[in-house]
DNA sequence: GATGAATGAGCTTTCATTCAT
DNA sequence: AATGAATGAAAGCTCATTCAT
């Protein structure tokens, strides 16, 4: 017991000890950009040595694919719980919701924005694969509501392919352009719902 | 007029000289990514020995930033010769045009669109900043369109400066995702109208 | 107190790592010059990796900087103490003594020699600022001993200044040739007091 | 008669490019120094092209060999002529004169003073041999103006190699520093009477 | 003879990673 | 477990020299 006592305590330093680091290299990261950050940026603000580093994470790339996988699971998760099934509430609702939500979880975390938007892209095969397949994720959730949304006559016929795309992009950038160069002093609600507008009906009058 | 010929043929010969290294460099770019290419990748695919790069470029990056200047005119020039006054053609048309001269021109050149997309962003200031310069030039186009297109009762009340980005989103990421990763074997035609339909009308059904 | 005694021991490591560096390059800068040698020959005569030498010193150019630096304090050291005033030794007897000091540290240390006499002109501004300074230091030190003389009696009128600069020279090309050149077996004290002869009292006999 | 007239011209068209080159070479030398100084800058300062150069100079070495060369020739000429037989002039007035004639040669060459005292030492093996067989010329020369003056009566008991070292360094120092890095602008006639008389006389009054 | 584009060995320096303590 | 000195492969870049025209 004594030796579990020891053990678990240990086991909780180690943790505590991974989560100082991570932390410490997403601040570093999104200051600087992964290729301007150098381990011993990371070591210096995290506070530990060169060699602790090592202890916990194989190399400068592991902790930013653990700090990304982290990011896209915190949004990932953002985005759950929506429900395509009858009887669940309507989904222009259950968009605008996740909507809010995602604009929320980004704003809340500007560190995450900027590695997400300014850093993910190009760094190396493995980085790509999983944005890659994170993105191809929402445009598969939102194709799939557009399609629902057909079956149930409120969305108009069209490539949904493309136009899931382009709804994905359309938030992307406004994301990118708004909290990440912005201030990001912008009122969420105000933003997701002009967005939530110009995908739903677009920019002409109503007809 | 002989020393004019062969000063002449000189001349020519450094022009291809030139273009040849900045061809290679493209294609390198593009497959590699900025970071993974370096001078010697650059030279092997080149063809010529590393004095001779240097002979014609200051820098790694120096050739870079005149890839991306030429991208990012060659992409300028393609939207350019909008006409927004009156009697011109009406503005959706104008904007399909475009749409589908921007998609061609991505389309043309498949490793542009990879080092627009996947590596201009991050890099350094200087890339940062003209990428900035140009996106915000073609937000403020689509902006003052919106605009003009309010004055004259097509578009409906709204956020222009969301609805520019949206739209510039919707672009980027449709082109990025079915131009750059796909095959790039759709019907540019269909998908600059569904992208215009998409943003004018959005998803829902006609009301 | 374990924890200082650890970090007194590794501070000591240090110390003298940064001293077998600095040792090896005084040795490979005297024995081919500056331009001669690269970083790859320093560190291999100091027996240690290219990293390691960066650990220690900014640059090449700083380590030759700071041998030199080395260097001229120490002969600056061998040169002090000499006192003008009224009631000290007399100026012959201490410059006798001075210049046998001068001619035991150079004769100690054969690198220093080749590299102040051979190497340390014209390399770089720096270099030829500090060069200039410690001769100037000299020369200073030379004249006012000669002016004092001339109060005191002792020497005839001239232009110290130029009287100082002869004096220099001679020393530093009898140095420079029988030193460094020579095999060095010289009787130091021979050398000193024909130096001091000379500059005494010229090479003409006594009128 | 026309082919000799021809090679004749073509001959001298050589011998002007030539000496063309080596003035351009001799200027830029002084100016930067020897490393500081590349192809590219002699081949500019001289209005031609590269491999031009390589036409008439086999290396940068060779062309700072050739210049050291001919600045060690004319400063060698200017000290010839001496004449130790009797009946000839007095030694000092000799001496005086000679002196007077290399600070003139020197003084009307600021480049070649420059090159002698700043760059030409460490340079390479070959320069140091030949800059030592030229100092050791001049050692030889005064050690036996200085043996003949003993012989003659003139000249104290002493170690005249040590003495004609100290003779040579003091002009060399003078040189130096008054010439090279001063204005100029002494009264070369003066300066040549102070150091005469510093080597004959000394410092110290006459006893 | 003259040209200057081309060459490539060589340079200094960086930095992710290892390992003895 | 923690440390930080040590490592060395690899980077970007220079420049004396060559050679096809």
């Amino acid at each position: 017991m004594s030796t579990d006592g020891r053990t678990r305590r240990a086991q909780e330093a180690r943790e505590q000890r991974r989560g100082q680091i991570l932390d410490a290299a997403l601040a570093v990261f999104a200051e600087q950009g992964y290729h301007q950050t150098s381990v011993t940026d990371l070591v210096k603000a995290a506070g530990v040595a060169r060699g602790t580093f090592y202890l916990y994470f194989d190399s400068k790339a592991a902790i930013f694919h653990e700090l990304l996988d982290g990011l896209l699971t915190e949004l990932g998760e953002t985005i759950q719980g929506v429900d395509t099934r009858e009887g669940a509430p309507p989904i222009p609702t259950q968009l605008e919701a996740t909507l809010h939500r995602v604009l929320r979880a980004l704003s809340d975390n500007e560190a995450l924005c900027r590695i997400l938007f300014r850093e993910a892209v190009g760094l190396d095969e493995e980085v790509d694969r999983k944005l890659r397949a994170f993105y191809e994720h929402l445009r598969a959730y939102i194709q799939a509501a557009l399609e629902n949304g057909q079956r149930m006559g409120f969305i108009r016929e069209m490539n949904t392919r493309t136009a899931a795309l382009a709804g994905l992009g359309s938030v992307k950038e406004v994301v990118a352009r708004t909290l990440v160069d912005g201030g990001g002093e912008e009122d969420l609600r105000a933003v997701a719902a002009e967005l939530l507008a110009y995908n739903l009906r677009g920019v002409v009058v109503r007809g």
